[in-house]
DNA sequence: CCGTCAGTTCAACAATTATTGAACTCCTTG
DNA sequence: CAAGGAGTTCAATAATTGTTGAACTGACGG
């Protein structure tokens, strides 16, 4: 945790100008996202991140795409909504995101989940497929 | 809908006693409840269904026990939280419950899952018999 | 350094979920 | 009919989820 960032003299400006924000991001945005390991996967959080519909696509499109960058899913919803979705996934343990500069590259905990949950995401997938195909 | 009930003599001077309630209960508790049919199953529903740990525990034991007593889960939760998660499973399509007299017999509808979801609730169940093992 | 881009964080908000306890409805029995 | 029991409904409450847009952080290139 990093809190002695110099005052933002532009940011000063800008907020006088918005009219919004009172005090300092000093969140530490790192390099490496923290992951469940494998036996700490709950089938809740996993049940229920599956649940809604865009997580499921964006699982479903992982699994048929393998390890993509999240850029390739910016038409799916707005950029902070697929931030939160992308939170929830990882944090229920589904995915892996590695930070690859100013990019991320997500891609589905395939091996996990069927050590974890046999045969769980393969039903959830298939029945995503049909409905995508029936859709 | 049974809109001509003869207003509640006593129910007036326990209101006043209570303080609590407006208007009438007009709601009418049917003979028969509402299920949804097999192909108005939703894959979100069900997930989220079972997300809920006391939603799931009902569940695993009506696999292993077969249809039963709603009174089977008295302990589980009290009373009108127990409805609460009945109403739930059934509305998703998890479960069917017919009324026998004053009692309700409550049941999975494991075919039905089966035929929309293949696999879905058996890796669930599975999934949480471990769990319980492990508990 | 500045500007731009990728993605996150934050706060606000609306909607939904899960829980609670009292009142309710229906059924059964005496 | 009255009483008791099974289970539901209702309203209130707290917590959580999902969405939004602005501000933010870090990386990269000129």
């Amino acid at each position: 945790m990093r809190c002695f960032a110099p005052p933002f003299a532009k940011r000063e400006k800008q907020k006088e100008a918005a009219g919004g924000r009172n005090g300092a991001y000093m969140t530490d945005m790192a390099k490496e996202l923290h992951h469940p390991e494998r036996d700490q996967i709950e089938l809740s959080a996993v049940l229920e991140a599956l649940s809604e519909p865009t997580r499921r696509e964006i699982v479903l499109r992982l699994t048929e795409e393998g390890e993509s960058p999240c850029q390739a899913f910016d038409a799916t919803a707005p950029k902070s909504n697929l931030s939160y979705h992308y939170a929830r996934l990882r944090e229920a343990g589904i995915t892996r995101t590695r930070i690859v500069g100013p990019y991320r590259m997500i891609s589905v905990r395939v091996d996990d989940l069927a050590a974890r949950f046999p045969g769980l995401l393969d039903s959830i997938i298939a029945a995503s497929r049909a409905r995508a195909q029936a859709g």
